[in-house]
RNA sequence: GGGUAGUUGGUGGAGUGGUCUAACACACCUGACUGUAAAUCAGGCGACUUCGGUCUUCGGGGGUUCGAAUCCCUCACUGCCCA
């Protein structure tokens, strides 16, 4: 029993794991028995949790399995500060209301994965607002600007010559404080927060706390490969609906395969190498040659461990029957290229309609313009038969009809006259 | 406070009086290929259209001109240098 709660820590201390600071430290609390106050900041500005996020809530959850405390902290102070990159805005100060709606639709989501009844929440506004320059100033002095910009994205852009507002400059500071605030035995974040996570163990050695360990859980990259983030539009969100998660993973480059597996799911992790190994295996000269003659049928396909990781994934998050159903979808959509059995159906009002306004109507384009370049270039079709006529009219005869535009999109045509 | 350079479509970035809906690249969309994807190839990528056109766009506002992304004024914002 002792040895499996030394792996099951180990574990913990490095899968998805970039770099935990004062490791052999953290190792030891956790072993201790101790229950230790866990750390998490949360940004109440973008309510939408994607896979990425997550990783790090599952690190938090794994710990919460154990007994420890997790303390979330809603940087409704620190919301403020952000990130001037956007040129255009300014942010205002978040309004007590949309905190209140952010928050409570991130509850919502990272219930999918924490067990919410256990954690302990915080505005830090709580603390923040009513410090005054002579802390602030304190505060600041443990810190100076050659360390602050010598953090890579600041100094990438210091530069380009793009803009670095001075409000920045407080952003970990804040975030520090926060760690003094809650007396947070080990904090959680991304590797990007490196030094904002740091700034709670120099604050904290300020005030003559015990320092915080620090755990950097490794970033995923979306699902083109670049850097997963909201405004490349390449996230896969705790909120979309099976269907779409599935279809979205299935896009993941071959190459993040194993890393999805082990910073999305809780797959024990021999699974995974075996998986990992048996998707090599059909890489090599040997194997080809022992497939060619017919000796083994051990591989793995990466289509087939895509399917398997988007299984996992979206019975993380919808539950076994929704995975399977997904799965169900996506081959047969995809694979088979069947239509789908429910689909959205388009009420039509009137006699008739022209196909470019019912494509656009139902969703499908972004104007007639773009209908009709869809319908001219072949990606539009009624019951499996293209319609290539941009003036292309539909009518009663059409009745219960499916139409399909691109890849995606299935719309059942009904007639209400 | 002074000086100086800038602000172009989702992004980067050309363009300095008409041929500009604005090069090129990325992103995106459609199709082909495929084991999902990627790669590759073809086409597209402001809106509306009776498919002949019409209208809107180059930080905001105003002006010069037959005509402005391009010239002038003004406001806002940003970089850099100096104090």
């Amino acid at each position: 029993m002792e040895k499996n709660i030394e792996q099951q820590i180990d574990e913990i201390l490095s899968r998805g794991v970039s770099e935990v600071i004062e490791r052999e430290h953290l190792k030891k609390r956790l072993l201790s028995g101790e229950k230790l106050r866990v750390k998490l900041g949360i940004d109440p500005t973008s309510p939408n949790l994607h896979l990425g996020r997550a990783t790090v809530l599952l690190k938090m959850k794994d710990l919460q399995q154990l007994g420890h405390q997790v303390v979330l902290i809603i940087g409704d102070f620190t919301g403020v500060i952000g990130d001037t990159s956007d040129k255009e805005s300014e942010r205002p100060m978040l309004d007590a209301a949309t905190v209140k709606k952010n928050l409570a639709t991130y509850k919502e989501q990272a219930g999918k994965i924490l067990d919410m009844e256990k954690v302990e929440f915080h505005f830090n506004s709580e603390w923040l607002a009513k410090l005054g320059y002579a802390e602030i100033g304190e505060h600041a002095d443990q810190f100076s600007l050659h360390e602050f910009s010598a953090r890579e994205n600041i100094k990438k852009r210091l530069d380009e010559g793009k803009r670095v507002s001075l409000r920045e400059l407080l952003y970990p500071l804040m975030q520090g404080y926060d760690s003094v605030a809650v007396r947070a035995d080990l904090e959680l974040g991304g590797t990007d927060q490196r030094f904002n996570l740091l700034s709670g163990r120099e604050l904290q050695k300020h005030f003559k706390q015990p320092q915080q360990d620090v755990l950097m859980v490794n970033l995923i990259e979306g699902t083109d490969g670049r850097k997963m983030s909201s405004s490349w539009g390449n996230t896969v969100n705790l909120t979309d609906q099976p269907n779409d998660m599935f279809g979205k993973i299935m896009r993941v480059p071959d190459e993040l395969i194993i890393k999805y597996f082990i910073h999305c799911t809780r797959l024990p992790l021999a699974e995974i190498k075996d998986k990992e190994s048996r998707m090599n295996l059909g890489k090599s000269f040997w194997s080809k040659l022992l497939t060619a003659v017919g000796a083994k049928k051990q591989e793995l396909s990466p289509r087939d461990a895509k399917l398997s990781l988007a299984d996992e994934i979206v019975k993380l998050y919808h539950g076994e029957d929704a995975a399977r159903a997904a799965r169900e979808y996506f081959i047969n959509t995809f694979s088979k290229k069947e239509i789908p059995q429910d689909i959205a159906q388009f009420e039509v009002q009137s006699v008739s309609m022209k196909l470019t306004e019912l494509v656009v109507a139902s969703g499908n384009a972004t104007s007639l313009g773009d209908a009709r370049r869809k319908i001219e270039q072949g990606g539009v079709s009624i019951n499996d038969k293209k319609i290539t006529d941009p003036q292309a009219m539909v009518a009663k005869e059409n009745d219960g009809q499916v139409l399909k535009i691109g890849k995606m999109g299935f719309v059942k045509i009904v007639f209400k006259k």
